[in-house]
DNA sequence: CCGAGGTTTTAAAGCGCTTCAAACGCGAGT
DNA sequence: ACTCGCGTTTGAAGCGCTTTAAAACCTCGG
């Protein structure tokens, strides 16, 4: 539209144009109650007729509040992506707006967090981070702060800033993929493990019980020496397998990644899925849903996590509280694909 | 370090504990010349010890020049994920900033790039973006626009504006894997298209030219249908070529996802590849490196191209140059893994 | 002891927008 | 006619930082 040769348009102009004041102007633009309709009229004719832009960077000065929440992701991950996407709606849809930043080799945490609070962030949402709890209080001391899939443990002192925390319980997760194996008949179910971390953890042990309880023997494949949950630890864990000839009818993985790495390490050695192993893994990442993988998987409630984080955040915000509201806990959910079927009948 | 309980420390803070006035405190902190050692020293101490951070929205505001480059990107994709690593690097080596902003579902690029403009972007860096010849040429108008992986074709008429454009040559990366197989003795090389846009097009167009100049027959599989350069046409492909009952020894796949598709759909055939078919993917992927895929394919210079990318940026607002410069190519590289091999000698 | 010439420091004017108190009309009430 | 209240508009003061022109200070040679 504005083939206009020079400077940017600005509020002033568009006031000018209409021969309103600026103050007129800024209420219109936002809606702000007041202008009446006729001027509102003028105002965003004038406005689109000029291609008016409001500057971002004057307006997040001159706002008393930013209404800003700052994400923290690995722009690597699909998982994050997803919670991303769904954080963005939620947070429009309560008047707040996303900022992100992103880790990246050459950037941790720390420095991704400093983005976010150099941005005016009123309050951080962080996924799955990997910082320490006393680090994690520290921050919660400087700005209201949400944990996304991640438990806070050991949990500082009582006396210590505590972040909320909305996550998925992955304990449950594991157990719903034993569920479903030993429902189908199975009873050698093994586990792939996904190394260090509170959310591997809570996965092991969802694992456990769950065979426990069902008085079934577990087994578990250790998943330490390579970097957390990732296809190498699933070609290991086969590899281990093969070597002891010793095969479950059934197997739970950490994760997708880790489940992917699995069923091609057995496809290379011609064991067949699910004929011969059922695979189970975690987190419906896109790799589960690619149509030749179809991998039978535990997903999580992204919407739902998503909003219950901006719920918390809003809560701290424009409700009164100033501590944090209790843990959020949401349940995973089964997707069955084509990896998991009854054993053998042999 | 800050346990206090306020506002947030503010320039004229630091100020005020060393003494001296706010503009010095400015001064020093962007190690701007003028103030002495010593007073940079204090400065710097004060500034530490009371936890200043400055606001970047009013350091946006108040600069003269924004010194921010807008980068458009597709969260999802790993390639533009590590374009923009090295673009973030490229661009603080010449003191530039990036502000990034990712297309989703509900979010298309449009709306993106209007944030960026909106962010006092002086320049804008697209990632193959999907928008129309026109549509860019018209935003060329408004910003120093560099299109990066994307020709500009048909070319918009020589009086409109035209953005740069740094890409990879994606014929000359085609020509490359054929190369590489004719080399280890195919003839029989057929290629797996990735549907419509330019770089598919080039792509195809590389294939096949270098086909023709070693006099050997071209086959191409059409890669419509489904969402461009998945794995399914990879699926779809293999299904295609063992029901014809006619494999070649050799497979080019417009994309790695595609290639993996293939690569997968021939396993589950008990078809083995190096040993009956050779597979080159494109793009180097992750996907590609990951352990148990070891796909050889052609890998783009993501660093050259950011580098490329910013040089263009830093031309036309450093420089003098107002027009686009010469298209930037850049040459592919072809990294082999384990999914080629001469064809089985008979 | 003065002023030139150089180095440091600072006052003050914004950047483009928001906000809030105050001003302005205008018909209703008295 | 005069005040009151109400819906609408606006002047002006910032938001926290940068920047520039000018002030202040210093060192020296004359």
């Amino acid at each position: 539209m504005a083939g206009n040769g020079g400077r940017r348009v600005r509020l002033d102009d568009v006031a000018a144009e209409v021969g309103v004041s600026p103050a007129s102007v800024s209420l219109v633009l936002r809606g702000a109650p007041g202008p009446s309709a006729e001027t509102r009229a003028r105002v965003l004719d004038a406005a689109q007729r000029l291609g008016y832009r409001p500057d971002r960077a004057a307006s997040l000065l001159a706002r008393r509040r930013s209404r800003l929440i700052g994400l923290l992701i690995d722009v690597r991950s699909p998982f994050h992506a997803d919670v991303a996407e769904h954080l963005q709606d939620a947070a429009e849809a309560r008047g707040y707006d996303l900022v992100l930043s992103t880790i990246t080799r050459s950037r941790g945490e720390d420095r991704a967090v400093e983005t976010l609070l150099d941005s005016r962030c009123e309050a951080l949402v962080l996924i799955g981070p990997d910082a320490p709890v006393a680090r994690l209080s520290e921050l919660a001391a400087t700005v209201p702060l949400v944990l996304l899939c991640r438990r806070l443990d050991p949990p500082p002192g009582a006396d210590r800033p505590r972040p909320d925390v909305v996550r998925t319980a992955d304990e449950a997760g594991t157990a719903l993929a034993v569920d479903h194996l030993h429902g189908l008949g199975h009873t050698a179910i093994a586990y792939v493990d996904g190394g260090p971390g509170t959310v591997a953890q809570d996965r092991r042990e969802g694992y456990l019980r769950a065979m426990a309880a069902r008085g079934l023997p577990p087994r578990v494949l250790p998943g330490h020496g390579t970097p957390s949950g990732t296809e190498t630890i699933g070609i290991r864990a086969a590899e281990a397998l093969l070597a002891e000839d010793d095969l479950p009818t059934a197997v739970v993985a950490f994760n997708d990644r880790t489940a992917v790495g699995l069923l091609d390490a057995l496809a290379r050695n011609g064991i067949d899925v699910p004929g011969r192993v059922s695979v189970v893994g975690y987190d419906d990442d896109p790799l589960a849903r690619m149509a030749h993988v179809g991998l039978t998987t535990v997903g999580q409630d992204t919407a739902g996590l998503a909003g219950r984080a901006v719920e918390a955040v809003v809560a701290r915000l424009d409700g009164d509280r100033a501590e944090a509201g209790p843990e959020q806990v949401l349940e995973p959910y089964l997707t069955v694909r084509r990896t998991t079927a009854p054993p053998r009948s042999s």
